[in-house]
DNA sequence: CTGTTAGCGCCTTCAG
DNA sequence: CTGAAGGCGCTAACAG
């Protein structure tokens, strides 16, 4: 016969019943040690390279597979190291438990124009899904996976009920970063801030308060930084968290025509990724200036950007594979039945060479 | 019954058969529109999300997973855009195929210091394995994949029998990158090289002919440029494919200590990876070297790097996303029974601003 | 310690 | 067009 041999021709070359031999390979119950090597000759005179998955999963309800919902097309969103973190963080963690990661790409326009949900979501077989960059409002996926009855965990987003939640404290994380340059003596700051929600095109902001954000950390960095000593005197959002879009951003903020006036004029620059950031301080040296002699650049993250040269940038650190691993323990735990479960990671404020004492006018 | 519903439970409420429900899902047969609408509807009342995946998968024989294999933790693979690219035209074109991609960390060092192959390799189902970055001389992946029967699809790497390969035409492009610089007028050169093979350290090799070279691209590239007119004057061993890396190799060749008679020294770095280029650059320019003027740099891949600000550069493109989709069409064939297929995908040189001529001394 | 039995949920013949 | 039956490969009771 050609079709590969299955466990119970592993059993009659042994000359033992398939659950005997069932036994041979799980170790899970008692055997005699000359059975079970009697067993594996046979398995290896035969070629038989152990129990085959789909039956076990078949069997045990599971498929050892947790799917991950990554933002976009996985080229636009492994360009942030923020999510290659994250990731490694939880596939490290979920390998030790046995479970492989799929990735899933997140929404798509289509030819329409319309929101096409993956069709991997629809059908795939998944213990777990996790939404590493959250959900939003009547996400489509959540409601795909809802009625999947496929368990949920989100990263970074709104709680939604029923699912568990891994977030951080960025809040926190943002107050104390405008703190810090409060007490250098800045007062006036521009914010380059994460997209409102999904589609956005760069521009500015002209009334943070009147925009519906849909995003969670866009909302409570923005909120936070508004809620600081500090006056936010422009908001300029990017459609995602690049270094070009970050460059994009500080052209139009550092630019001398918008402001007349250069006492008005921000003396330093919050960017709410370590990528906008970078793309600030480049933009930035282009146009002639100095950082932070000239203006003052922060980040958001805490990434390791090679590229920035012996600067460090100031920025909020957060503990991106402690993240993936909680996201990790997460599943875990829903898959013990242990429930829906939520926790805040810290974040820490990380003083750089990106940010100094305002210039004297 | 607190049990997820079957289909038998839906062919129940809906007062027909098992086989004509499957059939009012699948849609593989001749089925009364109003036999359909009574099923669904059965299925909507019970809350019956579709077909279960474990079933099918049993009775089909298939997961409706690939398995790409990467070639270390995720972090580290993916800090390299050129993994992202190839990953993002696997994944788009795999999903089109309802086939899920599982990542599987390469081999890891344990405590001991031993290579240790990923237990989701040995265990995890898959129908097809992709090594995106080659397989090694006796590598234990393949071994483990070929004692699980599983197909494997190798990508950039030595052929390997009963294995299907798509691979880049890279002596090509490095030999018409050759020409490029010789043209110029370019005679010495410097080579930063990608690592021999597993587990190295960055440092100089002095006869490169006597090295063993365990992995394809770097082999095809350097012996490529030995091969050319041009005189290859140092070379110089990098641990992996990173900015830093190339900024380490830099520094080390441009040394002037290292060039008592200036008129010895390389005039042109080539490097064979774009972020290793990207190290060089800005080394150089830390160094307080203009490029090209004071030394030409070339690199390999052609990504884009938007950290170079206004500098493109000279480069070797290769089709990433093409080649990840022809991974992906590798395994369809295997899939389709249309046995192990070779494809070598074409390379095209980019002229960019970081290759000019030589300095007169 | 080992064998027997009964499914896990689905799909695909083959009859009707 | 619909129904009945068998089996994909495995494991967990239970009985010996």
């Amino acid at each position: 016969m050609s079709r590969r041999p299955t466990l119970s021709d592993v059993a009659r070359e042994a000359g033992v019943s398939v659950s005997t031999a069932s036994l041979a390979f799980s170790g899970a119950g008692p055997i005699a040690d000359q059975t079970r090597e009697r067993v594996h000759a046979a398995a290896a005179t035969l070629g038989y390279a152990g129990p085959n998955a789909l039956g076990r999963q078949l069997r045990s309800g599971r498929h050892g597979i947790v799917g991950v919902v990554i933002g976009d097309k996985v080229k636009r969103s492994f360009r942030d190291p923020v999510s290659i973190q994250m990731l490694d963080g939880l596939v490290s963690t979920l390998s030790e438990l046995r479970l492989g990661v799929m990735l899933i790409p997140g929404m798509e326009h289509d030819e329409t124009g319309a929101m096409k949900v993956d069709p991997l979501l629809e059908t795939s077989g998944m213990d777990v899904a996790v939404l590493i960059w959250g959900a939003h409002l009547d996400d489509p996926r959540l409601e795909v996976l809802r009625r999947r009855s496929v368990p949920v965990v989100i990263g970074e987003g709104n709680p939604s009920p029923g699912c568990s939640l891994v977030a951080i404290d960025d809040r926190r994380g943002v107050a104390e970063l405008a703190e810090h340059l409060y007490a250098l003596g800045h007062r006036r700051v521009a914010n380059v801030t994460l997209p409102f929600r999904m589609g956005r095109q760069a521009g500015w902001i002209e009334n943070p308060r009147d925009e519906e954000i849909d995003w969670t950390p866009t909302r409570n960095r923005l909120e936070a930084l508004e809620e600081s000593r500090l006056d936010v005197v422009a908001t300029y959002e990017t459609p995602a968290s690049l270094v070009e879009s970050g460059a994009d951003a500080a052209r139009q903020i550092l630019d001398p025509a918008r402001w007349p006036n250069p006492a008005d004029r921000p003396t330093a620059i919050v960017a709410q990724s370590d990528l906008l950031a970078a793309g600030v301080v480049l933009a930035a040296r282009e146009m002639g200036m100095r950082v932070p002699e000239d203006v003052s650049v922060a980040g958001f993250d805490g990434v390791t950007l090679p590229w920035l040269g012996t600067d460090l940038l100031t920025t909020v650190t957060q503990p991106l594979e402690a993240k993936g691993e909680a996201l990790g323990r997460a599943v875990e735990a829903l898959l013990e039945g242990r429930g829906v479960t939520e926790v805040v990671l810290p974040v820490e404020l990380r003083v750089g060479t990106t940010t100094g004492m305002p210039p004297v006018l």
